[in-house]
RNA sequence: GCAGGGGUCGCAUAGUCUGGUCAAUUGCACGAGGCCUAGGACCUCGCGGGUUAGUCCCUACGGGAGUUCAAAUCUCUCCCCCUGCACCA
């Protein structure tokens, strides 16, 4: 079968026809789903496939069901990928060159790229995945398209979204911890970092130590508790030091220390410079016990990691005991907590026990530090010494008592991420507040009560994803919803901030039912002013004037709120299930935010796995992320298409299989053949056998329904196409070759088939369709409709027990070898009047002389073994000789 | 650490909610045979162990314990794996 021939003779049809632009139709119910906007540094591959494919099948399954189906898509610009990939291009960078190169981008593409810049790379990659979601046969209503961050009309409906939420109290402003990177003057994102994925901001406490000289020692700690066993400190000789001034106090930190404060809104002046050398041999006043320590040189002390100072617990921080045995000091650790299983000092037990000689051995330091804190935390008991927090758990004292030093002006807090962070432009990073950081406030109650509503009216495929997204909605803080580079829109209201990506992207498909009439009409931006998106989303102000103010006519304008009010809401919104915990549960946020009404809420989400390529996960360093222009010129797309479809279902991963890809062609291939042999099946009259194919038939037409309704497609498919495939195979069989077949019975279940497998394979579908002798469009249906009344399950039961008959006549002979006639004894006359017909069929198949049946009550039957005895229904007595 | 999802006969998958009809579905791989316009396909059978004229028995669904006449399926516990954890698409 020549796939691709097939499929461009039936885009072209589709194209001319126009049939999948959806338009407004009060008397035809609608259908309204969109793919997720693929992001445009490249072109879509093998890893969209799943999400794609599933989507569209669902399109097209609604449609051929004969709902008004609107599938969208448009395109995401917003944020950093597409400047940072034209910025690295700009390099050469040569993985860059390469990505581009595999997508389909030729070397003077790549030279426009470097010249025209990012929106024009963004413009070049929107074609280009048009035209391989055309290729894939998606059938989308491509005049609503559109580019976030780069359509003008569609920045404005960002700015409308954003001051709507924000009159109803959702966006709020707030100072926020981040890992910072002083280089890029960013945020440095989990995967912007070549070191220290996971790691976030944490607060530290700081203990304040006071030089004679009345400086302040600051040291970061997350057990201040242990500032009752603190026997020195730790300065590092090497390292420089600055006197700073920070409020009415003078402190001494690490020259790294100072952009840190500062970041962190601490009002931080320089007045001096002092080597780590000379703090060494002074001492200090602890500020909580009085006590008076000495600073002793550390020359493992990071002068990057918190200020640079750092307080020492033999009793219960290995590192300090390590430390101070390796200096060669004698100094007396003191206990300040009580472990079950411990002695006095759990650190140095733990220490020895692990044989730890040097603070160089820092593996075995983490562990032996790890399994200390642990076990101090959950079950330690603080000691006499701690004063009036003797005799309490570490766990339940430890917020108490780090309020009361704050209140004591003996400590104070610092942010800080517990292990190192490296920003990907090899900068290392620290923790920076963010003032004046817009947030959306997912943190509020009602907001959230709204969303469960919302979800508890919702349907999800599977169902066991609605426990996630509930989940989600608990567990989701304040979001913050801007940031100051990148491409996108920028707040109304105060423009230095750009509206981020994850957050620019949650009612666009709201635009899309207003986005064909400012495409096709080039309405402006500007004449797109709140008031005008107010009428059209949500019905408010008068119609008149806003014509007036805009210069938009009335008849436009009720248009769009029209064609809103018929296509809205979103029926099915379906992704990976990466996107649950943001992407997903953010939209319904902004859903029920603005709109009230819960009939404007989304109706159903879809959750898929990922895709793994022959087992493996995709990645670009093993060269298995394959664009689907590749995949569809090599293969077609139909075969694509089905073979991925129904990869796998549920939240599982679905494997793209080469392998399987001649499954479904020689499938494919077979039912061409059948449809191309239809004429042959001369049978005119009308027997058991093709009532029971008909039967079949229609619990594969519920079986495959079912399913595909809830985007079960595998099973969906094992219907239709291989249980039904199985069966045609049989009544061919039986039927002693197609031309005993009954043709109107065939070349219903063809046709029955070739609808059932449209979804998925909607341009092989459409020429078999048409050699069927139909010259309608598969794609706009009919849908085989289910018929119970069909279904004869007296037939059904008996074919059963005669395939079963069949299957115990075939094991028989092989253990018993070949034999010349067979006896068959039934209890009732039912089944031994049924067996009548296939006689014939038998005897051929296992080349039998001669074949009797006898009712088991026979008097007069031949039986020299009395095997008739052991007939039951449903299953005959054999005796062979 | 927090949250969610899992561990089934070589691999992958169904079955678990609603205990029995489950030695357990389906695809791939593998083995035997058949077929052809000898290109790979296609068809039939087998694929835990033993046994039989279509049968029956034993051992089995991550480990262990329990509930029950009966457990892959329910309860408890342990072990292991995967995913997400935010200013990032």
């Amino acid at each position: 079968m020549d796939f691709k021939k097939i499929e461009k003779k039936w885009q072209a049809k589709w194209d001319e026809a126009k049939i999948f632009e959806a338009n407004v139709n009060p008397k035809k119910k609608k259908f309204f789903t969109s793919i997720i906007i693929p992001y445009v540094n490249g072109n879509i591959h093998i890893g969209h496939s799943f999400t794609y494919t599933r989507i569209d099948a669902y399109a097209r399954f609604k449609r051929m069901q004969g709902f008004n189906t609107l599938l969208a898509e448009g395109f995401h610009a917003t944020g950093e990928p597409i400047l940072g990939a034209i910025e690295r291009l700009k390099k050469n960078d040569k993985s860059q060159i390469e990505t581009f190169k595999m997508y389909g981008a030729t070397d003077k593409d790549l030279q426009m790229f470097k010249r025209k810049g990012p929106e024009f790379a963004a413009k070049f990659w929107m074609e280009k995945i048009i035209e391989s979601s055309k290729l894939m046969g998606f059938s989308v209503d491509w005049r609503r398209k559109f580019v976030t961050a780069i359509d003008p009309a569609f920045n404005r409906f960002i700015e409308w979204q954003y001051n709507t939420l924000r009159k109803k109290g959702y966006v709020i402003q707030g100072t926020h911890p981040v890992i910072w990177c002083l280089h890029d003057q960013s945020p440095t994102g989990d995967h912007d970092r070549l070191k220290g994925e996971g790691e976030s901001p944490t607060e530290f406490v700081l203990l304040k130590f006071k030089l004679e000289s009345g400086e302040i020692l600051p040291c970061a700690t997350l057990r201040p508790e242990t500032i009752y066993g603190v026997t020195n400190l730790w300065v590092n000789p090497a390292a420089e030091h600055v006197k700073v001034k920070i409020d009415d106090e003078t402190w001494i930190i690490s020259r790294e220390a100072v952009q840190k404060f500062k970041d962190q809104l601490k009002d931080v002046k320089e007045i001096g410079i002092i080597s780590g050398k000379r703090l060494i041999g002074k001492s200090v006043r602890n500020m909580v016990t009085n006590q008076r320590i000495p600073i002793l040189q550390g020359k493992f002390v990071d002068p990057a990691t918190a200020t640079g100072i750092v307080m020492s617990v033999p009793s219960h921080a290995p590192y300090d005991y390590v430390a101070l045995k390796e200096l060669g000091v004698e100094i007396e650790p003191i206990s300040v907590i009580k472990v079950e299983g411990f002695g006095e000092h759990p650190a140095i037990e733990v220490s020895e026990k692990l044989g730890i000689k040097s603070t160089k051995e820092t593996e075995k330091l983490d562990d032996a530090t790890s399994i200390v804190y642990k076990k101090e935390f959950h079950t330690g008991v603080l000691r006499e010494i701690t004063g009036k927090y003797a005799g309490k758990k570490v766990s339940e004292v430890k917020n108490e008592l780090i309020e009361d030093f704050v209140k004591q002006n003996v400590a104070d807090k610092i942010w800080e991420s517990s292990n190192l962070v490296i920003c990907r432009c090899t900068n290392r990073c620290h923790v920076k507040i963010l003032e004046n950081q817009w947030f959306l406030k997912f943190s509020d109650k009602e907001w959230k009560n709204k969303v469960k509503q919302c979800i508890s009216q919702m349907k999800f495929h599977p169902e066991e994803s609605r426990i996630q997204f509930l989940n989600t909605v608990d567990w989701l803080d304040d979001k913050a919803c801007a940031r100051k580079s990148g491409l996108g829109t920028r707040l109304p209201w105060d423009k230095e901030w750009i509206v981020e990506t994850l957050s620019d992207s949650v009612i666009y498909m709201a635009y899309y039912t207003i986005a064909r009439t400012i495409n096709e009409n080039k309405i402006s931006a500007e004449q797109l002013t709140d008031g005008i998106f107010d009428y059209v989303f949500l019905g408010k102000g008068n119609l008149k004037e806003l014509s007036k103010n805009s210069k938009l006519n009335e008849k436009l304008i009720r248009g769009m709120r029209e064609e809103f009010e018929y296509f809205y809401p979103v029926d099915l919104r379906n992704s990976a299930k990466e996107l649950v915990q943001n992407h997903l549960t953010y939209a319904l946020f902004h859903h029920v935010a603005i709109w009230n009404d819960p009939k404007y809420w989304p109706k159903a989400y879809g959750v898929n796995g990922f895709v793994t390529v022959s087992g493996e996960k995709m990645a670009k360093s093993k060269g298995n992320i394959i664009p689907l222009k590749n995949l569809v010129e090599k293969y077609g797309s139909d075969i694509v298409r089905i073979n991925i479809a129904t990869a796998n279902e549920n939240m599982d991963d679905a494997d793209w299989k080469e392998d399987s890809l001649k499954t479904f062609s020689s499938r494919l291939a077979s039912l061409e053949q059948l449809v191309k042999n239809l004429k042959r099946a001369k049978r005119k009259s009308v027997n058991n056998l093709d009532s029971y194919m008909e039967s079949v038939l229609q619990n594969c037409i519920k079986g495959a329904t079912e399913n595909y309704e809830t985007m079960k497609f595998r099973s969906g498919v094992q219907y239709s196409i291989f249980q039904i495939f199985n069966e045609l195979n049989y009544y061919i069989e039986r039927c002693d070759g197609i031309k005993g077949c009954n043709q109107g019975v065939l070349k219903n279940c063809l046709s029955a088939v070739v609808s059932l497998i449209a979804p998925f394979t909607p341009h092989i579908s459409e020429e078999l369709r048409y050699n069927l002798g139909h010259k309608d469009f598969i794609s706009l249906g009919p849908w085989p409709s289910f018929e119970d009344k069909k279904i004869d399950k007296n037939i059904l039961e008996l074919e059963n027990i005669f395939k079963k008959t069949l299957e115990d006549l075939a094991k028989v002979l092989k253990l018993a070898g070949k034999k010349k006639n067979a006896y068959l004894y039934f209890v009732t006359d039912k089944e031994l009047n049924y067996f009548k017909d296939p006689v014939a069929y038998l005897q051929k198949m296992f080349d039998f002389k001669k074949i009797e049946l006898y009712k088991s009550s026979d008097r007069n039957k031949y039986d020299p073994e009395n095997k008739s005895s052991r007939a039951k229904y449903g299953r005959p007595a054999i005796y062979l000789e």
